[in-house]
This record gives structure tokens, C-alpha cells and sequence, in this order.
DNA sequence: ATCGTCACG
DNA sequence: ACGTACGTGACGATC
């Protein structure tokens, strides 16, 4: 038997771009909705398997209904340039599916719809009608459900003429008197004030039809019959506007909607444009082949597989230029598994990539190719330096010489790409062929090489694509005024990580262990404790089960609710701790539940026990500020604000005997390039007379003397000076202080009534977000804020908060990260033992031996204070002991 | 894979 | 009216 699926196109696609957060392709192009889109139609084919199929649009600006009644949709917001953007795309991803479209101009896709559903009534034809709009239920009859989204777009609710008795006590043609009572206030249909869906349904239900509620009406009680009396008029006509018409001029020919399944070429082909990756895997389009015009754009390479056999062919074509690209499996470079190294040499044009596996390039017979990679006058061009670096370095292979790191570099011009690899840059930059590694290796469990001979070519596909887009990236840099970033700050900084990281820093392993011990003895305790005030045993980790416990069983207040279920984060629990004793225990478990699993358990896994050291992998180009970020194990969130959790510090040691952990942390770095930026005079002047800066606040803010600021205003005015760098708002600061947004606000016009160069800096910076579409650091670091211009209010406060934060965030990245590459210098230049082995975004630490220790706390300091000049003094100050704990 | 929670600056 | 403080990573639970 025939089915016909009928989309409400406007309606998914509207449903789609809400459901779904903003996400873009790598040319900025939005492409949520479409990818909901897409979603919803793949779904529907598999599991309706439609032999019919067509998605009707809303076309023309003017329909009947605005000529009969002005104010017709007069109270819907337009439509996001967002959102409207994506209307082609959906377009044309219907032709690769070969679906028919429908729209005609003056009409509604509702009066499309009706006008197809009645044609198909008539012939007895099966439909489905897809909808994210309730008024099509008036549609359904025997052959025709209505499918309305519930819930974004994944799920569907299935409405027959028995459902929506079921639901609502109506017939479908019901649904349009409901509607002329109650109205609709986004397609601006006035039905009756102060009927909703309630009494609505009520009266229906008692009289049938809108002319009968009004016939009726002289039945009706006080206050409802005078109103239904009043708009009589209103209710007529509001129920003529939500009849569908289904009497338009059209094509009803039921053969004209065949629908005999899409083109793999061509939707394939469409996905890849679209860079819908899961799509594309999960589809399998496999031998799907590339369309000519694809094909035509990809260039021809020979990918030559280099063995002990033809190795002598490379060697005689090296020269003092190449780009490489190091090959490495895994997350963590520092055990990942080489699989090789692939050159591409440019200046002959003749296309040829050498891949060498590694055990040819471990071998004799590749000596000279790691003389050649070790050589710094051998230049070459990479994608991600530090991870090469590392990975070679542990396979025994030094790398100099490194002159563009494409990564690097695309990661400047966009921090916010979320898919800085060399496949999505490829795209990027115009280059097709470069297929994605999940494609070629697969992911997860599933991962493994592919044959030689596959592997050679996407590996030489990689090292081409890099050498393509190494000069149209030093050109984009250039005119971004970041190649004195990229050149003298990141690609240096590189080196520096890489060396700080294979250094490592020694761990106490036995100490943690013990510390372990001590967690899991009192973790029993607690445990214990909290089955016995709860009067049954269940998993304290599980929120689930907590929440159960907690405001089911023990039937306390519930302040807040997470998207799943009830919340039981540390702030509801600190407000539950009053009412009942196992409040409090649970919270105490929590933390050392933490401090075990996490910096115990965790930290061990990490230790290497052949030297007892912990190795971290700073990554560069994740944060959008320009910060760092560490991971394996992340050594920037080691405890330090609770005693318990900081005797973690404790296992953090010297890994020579005799030496001293040294630490240096940058005082206020954030406050002082804001004084710096906004040339704010009070500010400055703060800073210049080496002032408490939340003393210092607390007294402008209070209008007070030094004197009378007491602790809790300093902490007020600590909290303003926090919420300013995080871009300011009163609900933001009222969550944190724990006080009324009314307040906070005042706190806030107080704050910048002191500070009006403050005050200036964030309108400005807002607005040059606006007109650039960007903000930059001292050092010209970008960061693109395209939801600046947003049109939902969340969407764009967030950037602009944002626009706030991110240029003294990023400031103070680029001058840390100053201080290490000058640190690093200077310890090689002076012939210091000491070593630098840690950064905490405002921290760097160092190990140093005891003949070293005064030099050092004195060069340090020094150093970090002297990375960049700004119209305020930086200031770092500087401890040492025997553990990081000590150095505080 | 995603969520809730919590550690840091 | 709208409802989030900025930037990260790791863990256990759950689907």
C-alpha cells in the first residue's frame, strides 16, 4: 500500500534551528537546522518507508489571510537571519534526496497541506503529516495522521481522529473551534481573552462548535458570558482564520510525489558540503564515488610507501625545505604509537609523498632521515609541532628546525574552530581530498590501519594539503597582525612545553598511596554513617539515587532541578545542611570522594614507574582565550582552596635530592591589564601605589576609609572585581554574594560611578565586538564573536560578556606565556640547572637545586614581572620548599 | 556519548 | 521577560 509523507517544512525547519544549538561548517555557514532537518527526513525514511514524499514551504510575503485580517501574524518575530540563511541549503538537500517541493506564492504550507490531505482523503490514499504545529490536527482523518515533534525534533507524537479524542475529547474539525476560543498569540489570532486551552475545552465539550458556544452563551456564568458576549465577533473570525484553506489551485496528481529513495552521489556529496561527518559514516555511503566536479578539484599525488628498498630515492630528493607530517596513534603523546613520518617536497611539482613507516625510519636504512629531521638548518613545516615533538622525542629522535606549524597557525586565526584538524582545514582552505581520520582509521573500538597502500596516500593526502596551505597561512597571519605571535611567541612556546613536559615532575608515590589509605579509612566511616541516617544503603555517587533519598524519602525542599531530575550540587546541599545531619556528610563524602578518585587513583594511573614522574601535555590550541589547558593528568586544578585537598601538594617533589620546588604566581595579573586596557585612573593609580585591590575597591565602592572596610565587605568588593573580569551582571554577581539582583546592581553602578574607565571600556569593547565582529589581547590575539549580532537575548549577552572577558583573559595568556619563553632563554643563557616544569595559567614552577635558590627567587620574579610593560606594574611573588605544597 | 558534579585560575 | 557569572579537565553514573 501507498504512503505519502507531507512535511510542514517551515514548521521542522523552525523546530529544528531551536532544538538544536548554533553550529556552523568551517566557511561560517549555520547548519542546524538543515542538520535536523536531515535527521528527521532519514528517520522517517527508514522507519515509515514512504513510497510518496513531499515537504511544502510557505511562500510569497502576503497571503489571503493578511488581505482578510491586518494584524495576521502581526505578533511573530522575524525570522533570525540565522535561521533564514539555511532555507537554500534545506533546499537543495531535498533535491539529493529527491524529494518533491511545494510552495506557491500567496499561500500558506498549511493551505498546501490541506488542499494535498483532501485530495488524498478522497482516493483513500495513506498520509503522514509532519508538523511541529498542532492546528494540523484539524487534518487528521482516517487516512491521514498527523505526526506533531515533541521535545526538539527527536521524537513524535502520532495523532488519528481516536488520539485526539482521546487527548483532547474533540473531533479534528474541533480543533478549529478550539482555536477560535482561545486564540493563538504567535500567529497574533485574538479568539477569545481570557479563554485558554482549559475553558476552551470545556465549553466544546458541552456545545461542540464555536456558533454554538455563542448561541449558547445566555447559559454561561457571570464574568465568561459577558466576555464571550464581548468578542463573539472575534471568536467567528478568529475561528475562520485558523480554518486551513484546502481549496488551493494546485497539482493534486498523486504520482507527481513518487518518491524512489535518494541519490547516494548526490546526498553523499551534500553531506560533505555540509560537513555532516556522523552523517557521513553512519550512512555508509562507502564507494559512494565523488561527483566530476569533486573530482575535477582534488589534485593528483603519488603516494610512494618508503622501505629499505626505495629509501635512497627520498634521500636523494631532500633538500632544505619540506613539509612533514608526523603520525602518531592516541590522545596522549607521550605514549602514543608511531606509525611514521610522511615528506612532501614542493618545488618540483611533481606530487610525490614519501610515507615511512617506523620501523623503516628506526631502521639503519632511515639514518639519514633522522639526521635530516634533527637537523635545524633543514626547514620544515608541520601540523602540531608539540605533539611531533614529543611523540619523536620518545621514540629517541630529536626535531629542529621547525619553521610554520599549521596547526598552530589555524588555531591563531580561529581559537573557536572546533575542528582544527587537517581535514577540516583542507575544507577550510579550498583543498578537497583529505579525507577525516575517523574515515580512514576508524574510531573507538572499531579503529585499526587500513592496508599499505591506503594509509601511504592518506597520510602523503595530509602532508600536501599542509604544504598547500602553509603559504595561504602565513599570508592570513600577516594580515591578521598575528605573525609576531605565531612567530616569536607560540612557535617558541612550542619547544618550551615539549621540554617541560618530557622533564616531567617526580610524584610521591608512596606518599599518595598512603594518603589513599588514610581517604579510603574515613570515606568507610562517612559511608557508614550517612546508610544509617538515611535508613538504607544506596550509591552516594550516583545523583540519582541521592536525589531520591534526599527529597523523596527524606522529603526535603528541592531548590533546584537539573535537566534530568533534582540537583544536588555543593550549593543545595550547603542549604539542605541545616535540616538534616546527613546533609553535611554527604557533603564532607563528596570531597574526599573527589580528592580519592580523582587526585589519588587518578594522579597513581599517571605515574611512571619507571622514574616516578608524572608528564602533562599542555595543549595550545584548545582554549579560545588563549590560555592553556592540561591534560593526562591535568596538573592546573590540583587542589589547593582546602586544606585536605592541598596536602595533595604534598607527593609534588624535587626529582633530584637536595633541590627545592620553587613557585612564582603573578599578583592580580587580570586587574592590572584591565587598568592597563581601559586606562581606568583609579584603577592604575591602585596598582601604581601597590595598593590591597579589594580593600582598595571596598573603600570606592563604600565610600570609606582603609580602615573600615571590614572582611565582608572586602569579600563583596573581591566578588565585583571577579564578576568584572568575567563580564558583569547583577544575576551573576547576585548568585555569588548570595544577595538580591536589585543589590547587586547597585553594587555594580556603584563600582563603575568609581571606575568610569571601567565603565568605558566595557560599552567600547562591546561595540567593537559589534563592528568587527572580533576582539584582540595586547599581543593582537582574535577571538570572532559572531553572536554578538544574535537576536536571542541569552545569545547575545553571552558574547558579550564574552567580548569582556576574553581580551584581559587572553592578555594575561600572551604574558605568561611571554615569561616562559624568556624564562626558558634565560636558564639556558645563564647555565642554571634549574628547571621549569609547570604552568597554572598565573603560576609557573620550577625545580631547583639549593646552590641555585637565591638566584632564582630573585630571576624569577623578575623575569615574569619584566615579560611585557604595561602602564601598570606586574608583580609576581615567589616560595619555595620541599613540595609544591611549600611553596605557598 | 552525555550528564552532573567538582577541582583549578 | 529573558536567566549565566569567564576559561578549562576528570570522574562516576547512566543511557
Amino acid at each position: 500500500m501507498d504512503k505519502l509523507i507531507i512535511i510542514d517544512g517551515n514548521s521542522i525547519a523552525n523546530r529544528a534551528f531551536y532544538a538544536l544549538p548554533l553550529l556552523s561548517n568551517s566557511s561560517g555557514l549555520h547548519t542546524n537546522a538543515v542538520y535536523g532537518f536531515t535527521t528527521m527526513l532519514l528517520k522517517l525514511i527508514e522507519e515509515e518507508k514512504p513510497t510518496h514524499f513531499l515537504v511544502a514551504f510557505d511562500a510569497g510575503k502576503i497571503t489571503f489571510r493578511h488581505k482578510e485580517y491586518g494584524d495576521y501574524k502581526g505578533g511573530r518575530a522575524k525570522t533570525p537571519p540565522e535561521l533564514s540563511e539555511q532555507f537554500p541549503l534545506i533546499k537543495e538537500l531535498l533535491k539529493a534526496f529527491n524529494i518533491q517541493q511545494f510552495e506557491l506564492s500567496g499561500y500558506e504550507a498549511d493551505d498546501i497541506i490541506g488542499t494535498l490531505t483532501k485530495a488524498a482523503d478522497a482516493k483513500g490514499e495513506r498520509v503522514l503529516l509532519v508538523s511541529g504545529d498542532k492546528d494540523m490536527l484539524q487534518l487528521a482523518s482516517d487516512n491521514v495522521t498527523v505526526a506533531i515533534t515533541r521535545k526538539g525534533i527527536s521524537e513524535v507524537e502520532l495523532y488519528d481522529p481516536p488520539a485526539i479524542m482521546e487527548k483532547y475529547g474533540l473531533t479534528p474539525q474541533q480543533i478549529i473551534d478550539l482555536k477560535g476560543l482561545m486564540g493563538d498569540t504567535s500567529d497574533n489570532i485574538p479568539g477569545i481573552p481570557g479563554v485558554g486551552e482549559k475553558t476552551a475545552l470545556k465549553m466544546l465539550h458541552e456545545f461542540g462548535t464555536v456558533e454554538a458556544v455563542l448561541a449558547n452563551a445566555d447559559s454561561l456564568k457571570g464574568k465568561m458570558k459577558e466576555k464571550v458576549e464581548e468578542h463573539a465577533k472575534s471568536a467567528l473570525m478568529s475561528k475562520d482564520l485558523a480554518t486551513i484553506f484546502r481549496e488551493v489551485p494546485m497539482e493534486t496528481e498523486w504520482s507527481t510525489f513518487r518518491y524512489d529513495g535518494f541519490d547516494g552521489t548526490a546526498l553523499s556529496s551534500m553531506f560533505r558540503k555540509l560537513e555532516f561527518k556522523s552523517l557521513l559514516e553512519k550512512m555508509d555511503f562507502g564507494s559512494a564515488p565523488l561527483t566530476e566536479e569533486e573530482q575535477a578539484a582534488i589534485e593528483s599525488l603519488e603516494a610512494v610507501t618508503v622501505n629499505a628498498g626505495n629509501v635512497q630515492q627520498l634521500i636523494d630528493r631532500l633538500d632544505n625545505h619540506a613539509a612533514i607530517h608526523v603520525e602518531a596513534i592516541g590522545d596522549n603523546p607521550h605514549h602514543a604509537e608511531m606509525v611514521g613520518v610522511v615528506w612532501f617536497m614542493d618545488e618540483d611539482g611533481t606530487n610525490t609523498s614519501y610515507y615511512v613507516p617506523m620501523a623503516v625510519l628506526a631502521s639503519d636504512a632511515g639514518q639519514p632521515l633522522r639526521a635530516w629531521l634533527s637537523d635545524a638548518s633543514k626547514k620544515k613545516q608541520l601540523f602540531d609541532v608539540h605533539r611531533a615533538l614529543l611523540a619523536l622525542a620518545w621514540q629517541d629522535i630529536p626535531l629542529a628546525g621547525v619553521d610554520f606549524d599549521v596547526l598552530l597557525a589555524a588555531y591563531l586565526l580561529d581559537p573557536t574552530d572546533s575542528n582544527l584538524t587537517l581535514s577540516g582545514l583542507s575544507a577550510k582552505y579550498g583543498l578537497p581530498g583529505v579525507k577525516a581520520d575517523e574515515e580512514v582509521f576508524g574510531k573507538g573500538a572499531k579503529f585499526r590501519l587500513p592496508e599499505e597502500a591506503a594509509l601511504s596516500e592518506h597520510l602523503g593526502r595530509k602532508a600536501m594539503a599542509m604544504a598547500r596551505m602553509v603559504p595561504v597561512l602565513r599570508v592570513e597571519l600577516e594580515k591578521s597582525e598575528m605573525h609576531r605571535l605565531f612567530y616569536e611567541l607560540e612557535l617558541p612556546l612550542a619547544s618550551v612545553l615539549a621540554e617541560m613536559e618530557l622533564r616531567g615532575i617526580s610524584v610521591d608515590a608512596e606518599g599518595l598511596k598512603a594518603l589513599g589509605v588514610e581517604l579510603a579509612v574515613q570515606l568507610d566511616t562517612i559511608m557508614a554513617s550517612i546508610y544509617k541516617l538515611a535508613g538504607v544503603e544506596f550509591n552516594i555517587n550516583s545523583p540519582k539515587q541521592l536525589g531520591d533519598i534526599l527529597f523523596e524519602k527524606l522529603g526535603l525542599p528541592a531548590y533546584k532541578k537539573t535537566k534530568t531530575g533534582y540537583s544536588t550540587d555543593a550549593e543545595v546541599l550547603e542549604r539542605l545542611a541545616p535540616y538534616n545531619e546527613v546533609v553535611g556528610q554527604i557533603l564532607n563524602y563528596r570531597q574526599l570522594a573527589k580528592l580519592q578518585s580523582t587526585y589519588v587513583e587518578g594522579l597513581l594511573k599517571e605515574v611512571r614507574s619507571e622514574t616516578g614522574k608524572v608528564h602533562t601535555y599542555y595543549r595550545q590550541t584548545i582554549a579560545a582565550t588563549g590560555r592553556l589547558s592540561s591534560q593526562f593528568p591535568n596538573l592546573q586544578n590540583i587542589p589547593i582552596r582546602l586544606e585536605e585537598g592541598r596536602k595533595i601538594r604534598k607527593v609534588f617533589v624535587p626529582s633530584e635530592p637536595g633541590w627545592y620546588i620553587l613557585a612564582a604566581d603573578y599578583s592580580q595579573i587580570e586587574l592590572r591589564v584591565l587598568a592597563h586596557i581601559s586606562q581606568d585612573e583609579k584603577l592604575k593609580e591602585a596598582f601604581l601605589q601597590n595598593m590591597d585591590i579589594h580593600t582598595k575597591t571596598a573603600m570606592d565602592v563604600f565610600g570609606v576609609e582603609a580602615s573600615a572596610v571590614d572582611s565582608n565587605m572586602r569579600r563583596q568588593a573581591k566578588a565585583v572585581n571577579f564578576g568584572i573580569v568575567y563580564g558583569i551582571s547583577d544575576y551573576g554577581l547576585s548568585q555569588n554574594l548570595d544577595i538580591t539582583r536589585r543589590e547587586a546592581a547597585q553594587f555594580i553602578e556603584q563600582y563603575f560611578a568609581v571606575f568610569q574607565g571601567v565603565r568605558k571600556y566595557m560599552d567600547d569593547i562591546v561595540k567593537d565586538a559589534r563592528a568587527n565582529g572580533y576582539v584582540t589581547t595586547l599581543l593582537q590575539r582574535r577571538r570572532y564573536l559572531p553572536e554578538i549580532t544574535a537576536s536571542n537575548f541569552n545569545i547575545r549577552s553571552f558574547a558579550e560578556r564574552t567580548a569582556m572577558n576574553t581580551p584581559i583573559q587572553g592578555t594575561a595568556a600572551d604574558i605568561i606565556k611571554l615569561a616562559m619563553v624568556q624564562m626558558a632563554e634565560r636558564l639556558k643563557q645563564e647555565g642554571l640547572r634549574s628547571r621549569m616544569l609547570l604552568q597554572v595559567h598565573d603560576e609557573l614552577v620550577f625545580e631547583v637545586p639549593e646552590e641555585e635558590l637565591e638566584t632564582m627567587k630573585r630571576l624569577v620574579p623578575e623575569v615574569m614581572a619584566a615579560a611585557l610593560e604595561l602602564d601598570v606594574p606586574l608583580r609576581a611573588d615567589v616560595d619555595y620548599g620541599q613540595t609544591w605544597y611549600d611553596a605557598k
